[in-house]
DNA sequence: GCCATGGCTAGTA
DNA sequence: GCCATGGCTAGTA
């Protein structure tokens, strides 16, 4: 059971991991490449204790509607990191949402 | 019982 | 804006 849950983790770690800078994905699409299209709650917090939020992009997943939903160092800091990767937000929506929306995860 | 969601709908302009 | 879901977890017994 801890072992499953373990792995589970790690490959939401490892799908977010694959969102290149510039791009976004959400909470929606990682479920749904975890064949478990019913998990976003989870998977929001699951980035939520991420242990390495440098290395895993987890600000690059938001809500499906391209709000940019939360961030663990707080939502201001979540725009920030966006903001230095050329996405432009205008209160707290992406404005090009769907041409940067990256769902090819393998 | 909580929640870093998502989809639907009422109601505005 | 509202609420149905579903997986997780703290905290009880």
């Amino acid at each position: 059971m801890l072992i499953r849950n373990f792995l589970k983790k790690n490959r939401v770690y490892y799908l977010t991991s694959q969102i290149p800078k510039g791009k976004v994905s959400t909470y929606g699409h990682l479920a749904k490449a975890m064949r478990k299209p019913n998990v976003t709650r989870t998977i929001g917090k699951i980035l939520n204790i991420n242990p390495n939020p440098v290395i895993i992009p987890c600000h690059r997943v938001v809500y499906a509607d391209g709000e940019i939903g939360g961030y663990c160092n707080g939502i201001n800091e979540k725009i920030k990191l966006l903001s230095t990767e050329g996405i432009i937000i205008v209160n707290r929506k992406i404005t090009n949402f769907k041409d940067i929306l990256f769902t090819d995860f393998k």
